[in-house]
DNA sequence: GGCATTTTGGACTGCACAGTCCACTTTAAA
DNA sequence: TTTAAAGTGGACTGTGCAGTCCAAAATGCC
């Protein structure tokens, strides 16, 4: 797998990204490695030689690679979150994200496909959470130096973890406009403390 | 599928409950036809007779089956949230029942097998948070005359949400426990009414 | 230019698994 | 007790699709 000459290595990333575009439009469970090899104009030796351990190897890295995605949309606003009117424009981007978006969530639908049993699609997912919390973290010290920054960073990766499942389950984006709006002003007025259950 | 004999009805039992476990177990991906028939002491012909549309009629009445059982267990607390402690002892209904879960939530699972393009599915799984959410605005009247009932009961729906969704993907009960216990928090101490976004 | 390695084409294999078929048995109503 | 309908058993079929194989072409290195 090491050894990719400039030629392999874009074949590759051909193969990544259409197969991403093919699982955002039709869902994972009907897209077939015949029909990533049409879309991607490659024969299915190629697909074997740049993922020796066939489909689960490919969705994988289409995994990390929509993982990636998912918070590079989100920036440059959420590595920044030092003012409210960035967490107000973080917002605003998240939401406008999703709304467009609607219903197709690559990401749910490849790890339900792919299963968390596997250890790798785990790191993939619980690293994007753990960057993503931690620069909301970041944020709500910057702005809420006497919060207990971990605890609202969890609510908020809640909060719009529940939005994007609710968006995808009932098609209505209030939920996360609802719960992300009511979750950040919650910090704003009060500095919620760590409490006990 | 009319004029089932209680022995019928019971068989049909039988094969949803026998298939509702398999799946929970080992998720709706890794279980065949062959399995349920074995588990459920049956024959293909039965599996058939009753879901005549085949796996697809299973799976759904397998989806409406998990989808009873969650509003089910969270009762009597969730028809009678008439005062902080029966929101307290809902609260810890919900967590403790999660919990005990962990990762392997049977509805998350089939809805993403099934896909919500079918609209059957959609229609129990909408029917099923819709139920959930009126419940929840009726217990927001009783104690919050004054608050926006269901722009708190979206947020707590959804917060939920986001903390079953956090726990699939990440093994962690604590995106539930804050998010549903700041959402309560925050319906206890304020009241918050509708607002521009 | 020549040799090794990487890249590519596409036919072929194997099988898991949903779905079919028909014969047989049990149930229940008249 | 007869008989029509519901229930049951299990072998069989068809196929969609992941994965294999080998041979040919392009590429890179000395």
């Amino acid at each position: 797998m090491r050894a990719l000459t400039p030629k392999g290595a874009a074949t590759r990333q051909r193969i990544v990204e259409g197969a991403a575009k093919l699982i955002r439009d039709h869902g994972p469970a009907n897209v077939g490695l015949d029909d990533i090899r049409a879309a991607t104009a490659t024969s299915k030796s190629q697909l074997f030689h740049y993922f020796p351990d066939g489909k689960a190897d490919m969705l994988l890295a289409v995994a990390a690679h929509e993982a990636e995605l998912v918070l590079e949309e989100q920036q440059p606003y959420l590595s920044d979150l030092t003012s409210w009117a960035q967490w107000e424009a973080w917002r605003d981007r998240v939401i406008a994200r999703y709304a467009a978006q609607r219903r197709r969530c690559p990401l749910s639908a490849l790890t339900a496909q792919l299963g968390l049993a596997d250890p790798a699609v785990e790191e993939i997912i619980t690293g994007m959470y753990a960057r993503w919390q931690r620069h909301v973290a970041d944020g709500v010290r910057a702005v809420r130096p006497d919060a207990d920054a971990e605890r609202v960073a969890t609510q908020l990766i809640g909060a719009i973890a529940g939005g994007a499942t609710m968006l995808v389950a009932t098609d209505d984006i209030r939920y996360l406009e609802i719960g992300l709006t009511e979750a950040i002003e919650n910090l704003r007025r009060g500095a919620p403390r760590a409490m006990s259950l």
